[in-house]
DNA sequence: TTGAAAGCGTTACCAG
DNA sequence: CTGGTAACGCTTTCAA
């Protein structure tokens, strides 16, 4: 059983300072919390008290009584690429200034366990915030039959949840617009992750808006969102001889991006002299002078606001509709595209 | 209000449950805990319309009556040190296995808010893991003040803790050694955030050691364990001139020691025919070819293991005295030191 | 081997 | 404006 909070180090609670102030238990609930109706007076007096003896709320109490617990639940991919860690830093900071606090329930490339899955029942989340990982059609049942709302970040739903993401498309556009603008004419694309959505629409925009505007279809290669894997395809395209080479390079994924610079300087060849380079996602190292990445930069601050905005609007209202909201990258034009026509 | 259990769709609970089989709630809970006074038949009958009705128990209804979360604070330094994010991500990996789950409170260079640290009392997390920033003095009075444990990780604790750490003056003892073997002579360190007892164990065992053999006092550069502050103190080497300038580089941090490498690259000096580098952490970037940088692997997943032990004990036993466990760290002889006397 | 009942700390509803 | 009381879902002690 729990301390019995008769002693006089106890921690205090809404009976303990109900009896110091000589109100019932409902009334320091109300006056804590600002409640109009409970006088002013009586509001300070229980303000003071409160403070004085240090109390703090059991916020599992609440949850019991109230259903609201407070907690987001967060899924995050693997940490292999940088732009998850940052994300969560983010939204860490941002969930912390609403009140909100996070359930770290999973970190790294394989999907959720079912009992992770099963956790989010247990503590009550009241919402998820899951990004790169699809959820496992397990969690998803989950969450859709116990009406948690549930927010993807960085990623487009599959299924029944709401998301925000950059707008992919767009951005891929962007680069092909870029680096034909530059005089570019032969292109590879470093795919990404087969099944994410984020990747593929990159890859898309960018095809299209090559083949609209008559310029060669791109060499594919794959690079699983790893910057070994971005690193093998720089290694392949390093390989090839001069004519056939492509002299401008996208990888869906900034942390691809760098492994393939680095297989391009290890070979010997030049960027952006031999080849020009783009990215997508901004991360922090795209902008160390060692890599100088091209490439578009996701709002990420803006897309974890939104993100929790969805949420609580869904937490509030279980009801609402889904909703998926896109927000334009910003093209960030460093060294790593050759310059003029 | 929460739902309040009547209809058919609504979530099971252990009242529910009783109902359904004809006995006392109290007879539930001991059956789906295997309490032995429960008769084997009842135990069976409990469990298969647990699962059949998708029982989830309510584990914060669990922690009002029992005083037991399940929950750990975790506390994470920036995620601009990659050695954070791997961190956290075996951390969430080892928590999961042993059925305890993370409540992220902090994730980012400053210190924890005051409200942050409050939300750990809030959410009766039964301790707390700490990396990298200091525990806040408030929030380490408040730890101490309701017994809540506290484990460090990569870091000796200031105030009363428990730690696990590498063994960080070994390594940079090792260092020494291994720069002195390879016959370099003139040295420079470059200094991690100056109260990061981590890093000045290093530095220490890297500078006794020198002068323990009788070697050149290094010269002492500012790092500020940031890629930014390593690049940043490589420029200042590379400006030197030859006479002058070391011949060997320990960064105490892997991060610093990557953007000195970039800086020396960018300069146009070759590591390591014209600069030796050795870095420590062993992040995933150490790894990659185009760095290949010599340097002291910590042993990520025994720290965290022996880090959930001791807090495990310690939640099991809150006045088992604090305990500071150090691992040796594995040096890892790599490119960017010069080979032979 | 099982049941009944009393909490755990908070909130919500209904009175007054 | 405030008090009383009944939840919330689970554990645990005491009785049977």
């Amino acid at each position: 059983m729990a301390a019995s909070g008769k002693g006089s180090g106890e921690r205090a609670t809404v009976v303990t300072l109900a009896r110091l102030a000589g109100v019932a238990a409902s009334t320091v609930s109300r006056a804590l919390k600002g409640d109009p109706r409970i006088s002013l007076a009586t509001r300070r007096r229980i303000a003071s008290l409160a403070t004085a003896r240090g109390y703090m709320p059991n916020v599992l109490a609440r949850t019991l009584a109230s259903g609201r617990s407070g907690l987001i639940g967060l899924v995050l991919g693997s940490v292999e690429n940088p732009f998850y860690a940052e994300l969560m830093q983010e939204a860490v900071a941002q969930a912390s200034t609403r009140g909100l606090r996070l359930l770290l329930l999973h970190a790294g490339a394989g999907a959720m366990e079912d009992r992770t899955a099963e956790a989010l029942l247990q503590y009550q989340v009241d919402g998820c915030l899951i990004t790169s990982a699809e959820l496992s059609s397990h969690a998803g049942r989950i969450c859709a039959a116990h009406k948690v709302p549930v927010v993807m970040v960085n990623r487009v739903p599959l299924l029944h949840a709401s998301a925000v993401a950059c707008d992919n498309f767009q951005g891929g556009q962007a680069i092909a617009d870029m680096f034909g603008a530059a005089g570019l004419r032969r292109f590879a694309v470093i795919r990404g992750n087969p099944d994410s959505s984020t990747s593929l629409e990159r890859e898309r925009g960018f095809v299209e808006r090559l083949t609209a505007d008559r310029l060669q279809a791109p060499l594919r290669l794959e690079g699983g969102s790893t910057y070994l894997g971005g690193f093998a395809a720089g290694q392949a395209i390093a390989r090839m001889a001069k004519p056939d080479r492509p002299d401008a390079v996208f990888a869906v994924a900034d942390i691809m991006a760098i492994g393939a610079m680095d297989a391009f300087r290890l070979a010997g060849l030049a960027v952006p002299k031999d080849i020009s380079v783009a990215g997508f996602d901004g991360i922090a190292a795209s902008s160390r002078p060692a890599y100088d990445l091209t490439t578009v930069a996701q709002p990420l601050h803006e897309m974890v606001t939104r993100a929790l905005d969805l949420l609580n609007a869904r937490i509030a209202d279980t009801d609402l509709p889904d909703e998926t909201v896109l927000l334009r990258g910003m093209l960030k034009v460093r060294g790593t595209v050759r310059r003029g026509a």
